[in-house]
This record gives structure tokens, C-alpha cells and sequence, in this order.
DNA sequence: ACCAGCGTCCTATCGAGCTAGGACGGTGGG
DNA sequence: CCCACCGTCCTAGCTCGATAGGACGCTGGT
């Protein structure tokens, strides 16, 4: 599991973790019992505090996607796929739904719109391919 | 022109105000020479304090979009059009791709964001109409 | 000329969230 | 049994943005 911190972006580091793993839990590419990289480590590769690594761990566990073991480390719970699904779902037509709103209120037409979409999925396709490129 | 603050977004208010004015302006709904509502109305009407107010009109005066004379108030100035549709193109496309990138790595398929995009316009529409329907 | 309304500025305070650095006890492989 | 690694907790300090309340000088209609 590689995370990924976006400081421009409006949410805060906490977050944006807190729902990269949720999201892959959603997408199965976190599985149920599996085992989430080290407060200590997440937090270095992203350069940023243990503390807020911690902060988006302790919130997964709160709503039920993550079950922590004091010394052991901490692990993806048997309903995370439901709950993840779910919040997945809710997060993502929320955002969604802002987005939209303020690009019609900006005078944009809903075509120019989906034109943007799916200009960025292919961007992001061609990037996922070079990643790929890359790791091999 | 009103205006709407909505608090749980992860933007600051000052910033909301600054991109509807913005937005007004590349949709033609502010037109050059227009004088904005002052400080002090627009802060009272949006429940915030006349400073938040007062910091989103002078970045507008920082980027060009907005010309203030003192004691008289803040109008739209002659640049504003040019300015306010690029940053609209960039604004609206950089939102769009950060949340097609966050939709599709949490496992959704483009079609699926696309029919949540149409279902959000659609839903802007019939507020849209329902705003018409009680101003009359 | 008056003065209500305007933009602007100032100081102070608050809250959210991140950072820093250290300490604690539980866990599990060697 | 050891000890490296784990989650957790704590205190302290910082930045950013909003809030509060007040003061200043400029502008324009009457």
C-alpha cells in the first residue's frame, strides 16, 4: 500500500489518509485481516507526523474499517468491505455533487462537464500505465 | 448577486466568496463596472464577519477581477471577463480531475462518475427551477 | 457643507490541524 | 527471555483562517 499526500488539496493529511485506505478497501486492494503499514512508516514515506498518521488510523477504527492490536499493528476488519463500500459511495457523489454545482454555477454546460471528466480518467489512465512502466 | 457560504466545505468562506464573484463574472451575471455589495451587507447576509468578507474582495483586487475606491466601493473592473474565464477553465478543470482521480482510485468505472455527474446537474436544475418558482 | 456609508486597518482572541519530541506498555520473532 | 517494533498518549508550540470590536479617512448624495 503506497499513500500518496496532495498539500494543495483543501482536505487535510489526516484525512486524505484516512480515505486512501478506505478507498482501497472499497476497490479490494486492501483485503480483510490484512495488515496496514506502521504509523512510523506511512509517516515517513509521506513526511509527516506519526501523530497524524495516528489521527486517520484512530478515525478507521472508530467507524469500523480498522480494528487495532496495542504492539501488533493494525488490521482490516471483517466488515471494513461493507463499511468502506458505503462510505465510498457517499463520499464520492458528495464531492462529486459540489464539484458539479460550482461548475454549473460558473456558467458551464453539463457536456463541457462530462468532456472534462473524462478528459482527466484519461489522464489518469495514461499515468496509471506509466507507473506500471515504471515499476517493472 | 447573492451570495451562499456553506460551512462544512473543506474551502475557507473568504474563499467561497472570492469564487462566486469570480464565477458571476465568466457567467456574465457580473458585468464590467458593476459595484459589488459592500463589506458589511455582504457579511451580514452570509453570517460572517465583514474581515472575511473584506479579505476575499481584495484578492479579487490582487488577480485584477475587481477594482475598490475607497469610501465609493468595489467594482468589477474592465480585465475582469479575461481574468475570471481563465481562472474559471482553471479552477472548475483542476476540482473536476482531483475528484475523477479520487473516484476512479477508489475503484469506480468512468461510467458510473459520469451518471453521477449527470445526476448532480439534473439535480441543480430542479433546484434551479424551484429557486425560480418561489422568487416569483 | 454635512454625514451616512464605504473600504481599510489594527489588535486581540479563538479553534482546527499539523509538528515536535518524548514516554509508556503491549507484542512477537529470534 | 530479549528487544525491536508496535500503537498510544502527552505536553508544547506553530500556522492559518475566522471572529470581535473599534478606529481611520475618503466619497457622494442631499
Amino acid at each position: 500500500m503506497r499513500f500518496e499526500i496532495d498539500p494543495a488539496a483543501p482536505t487535510p493529511p489526516s484525512e486524505q489518509l484516512a480515505d486512501q485506505v478506505r478507498f482501497a478497501v472499497a476497490a479490494g486492494r486492501l483485503e480483510v485481516g490484512e495488515r496496514l503499514p506502521s504509523v512510523r512508516d506511512v509517516a515517513a514515506s509521506v513526511r509527516v507526523n506519526p501523530n497524524t498518521v495516528s489521527r486517520a488510523w484512530r478515525e478507521l477504527e472508530r467507524e469500523g474499517t480498522v480494528r487495532a492490536r496495542r504492539g501488533a499493528g493494525v488490521f482490516v476488519a471483517d466488515e471494513a468491505p461493507l463499511v468502506c463500500r458505503a462510505l465510498r459511495a457517499q463520499l464520492v457523489s458528495e464531492r462529486i455533487a459540489r464539484v458539479v454545482r460550482e461548475a454549473l454555477g460558473a456558467g458551464l454546460e453539463p457536456t463541457a462537464i462530462v468532456d472534462l471528466v473524462l478528459e482527466a480518467a484519461e489522464r489518469w489512465r495514461a499515468e496509471r500505465a506509466a507507473d506500471e512502466e515504471e515499476a517493472a
